[in-house]
DNA sequence: GAGGTAATTTTGGTCGTACCAAAATGCAAA
DNA sequence: TTTGCATTTTGGTACGACCAAAATTACCTC
């Protein structure tokens, strides 16, 4: 190799392309390390080791013994393929916080998106999502589930798939320290009135009123974290 | 191999380890592949597996024919990590749009966050950018740079890591079509004067009129990338 | 001692072969 | 058609070999 491109960089880069365009179905297997040893020409070290790449990338998900599954690429699966990273990132001081605040950043632009244009596809969907998520009070599996689609709505709002995408990283990022915190009927209760509260002002189409609903709900939840957690949050 | 751990996998955990630990500094070579082997116990395929899916994860910057450079994870190297799929979904129909429309949405917040909660430190800093960006007008380049320089200053008024990374992470996707975009003094000039309007209604402390000027000059901007590129953006 | 050049060593990149265990496929029997 | 077994394919790993480029060492001159 006289210049600069390595043979595993070519393979890659033919490959993501190969993703990128649909050659390669997204959840199919890549083909074999000796047939892409045949279509490329090269060994199957180049083979494994643009592989190990595309994996690190979030393009193929590879599983021990498997054939690597093509994942073609949004911005899900984007968000995916840095939460390792990031999972090290909230393990050090204030890294949880950082991301908490930014959660709370987002989902106050948000509430204020919804208040001013939020269509009467959203409202109903909102209206749904609280309505299972007061169903499910008693239940606190499920009245998570139905806490994190009723945030999950407010992402769908802007009509632009970053923000669903941005929901599904946060849930992820954020669950292992909400999978251990204590839930009661009683705060379950007080979380579906904070969000009725939410939804009331959007309602109204009030943008202040909502963000200060939210900013209510989530302070609260991020007081909730603390208590459980303790000061070595920040 | 009788369980599902790979050998490589394992070199990448520990490896990984060591980057988040400091016991690999960041900026530093990794150490040779023949001495990773000794450290391991394992083959030089496994190690160069490892290093391969390192690089595509951005927890170490690869370079044909030298030492893998240590990349110590921070939101800025996780979203340089994403920008490879990210010029992808850029390519797609409306691509564009929806990254610039998110970075409005997150300016949005942040000029509302500036009106309420700057510190004198951060007005001067909003300040300096602004005379900055002004002696620039008659140098386009110049003025690029301080434009860019003086929305980085909003990206530091929440103290949170996070926002200056997106903010590298949307200087960085939104560049190749920032860099085709033709520039005069004129438009310069009122560049300029929409970073002053921000600036004055962030003085005087009101997130309306901050948010209401960060979108007459964000749609302007988004305005001349459609002359620019046309009707293939949506 | 400093600087420059040449020689040598180290290192990353690639190739091929080999072996093994696990997954997939093919075939025969019920 | 389903099940079980044999065979093939496939991913995982190891090893040795070779080469070109980068790094280090050795040597010489001023």
């Amino acid at each position: 190799m006289g210049d600069e491109t390595r043979a595993a960089d070519a393979v890659v880069s033919a490959l993501e392309h190969q993703i990128v365009s649909g050659a390669l179905k997204d959840n199919s297997p890549l083909p074999a390390e000796r047939m892409l040893m045949d279509q490329f020409g090269t060994s199957r070290t180049v083979i494994r080791e643009a592989i190990s790449m595309l994996a690190g990338r979030g393009m193929v998900e590879s599983r021990p013994r498997f054939r690597p599954i093509v994942r073609k690429p949004d911005y899900g699966t984007v968000l995916d393929a840095t939460g390792n990273i990031v999972s090290h990132l909230l393990n050090e001081a204030g890294g949880i916080e950082n991301m908490y605040r930014s959660r709370m950043f987002v989902e106050r632009g948000l509430v204020r998106q919804a208040a001013q244009l939020a269509t009467k596809e959203d409202i109903a969907a909102l209206q749904q999502a609280l309505l299972d998520n007061q169903s499910a009070i008693a239940d606190s599996d499920r009245f998570y589930n139905t806490d994190v689609a009723f945030h999950g709505v407010l992402y769908r709002v802007p009509k632009n798939p970053i923000f669903p995408a941005l929901h599904r990283g946060y849930s992820s990022w954020l669950a292992p320290q909400w999978k251990q915190m204590k839930r009661s009927v009683d705060r379950n209760q007080r979380n579906f009135e904070a969000h009725k509260a939410i939804f009331d002002a959007i309602l109204l189409r009030d943008p202040d009123l909502a963000e200060s609903a939210l900013d209510d709900h989530l302070n609260a939840a991020w007081n909730h974290v603390r208590d459980t957690f303790g000061p070595n949050l920040d």
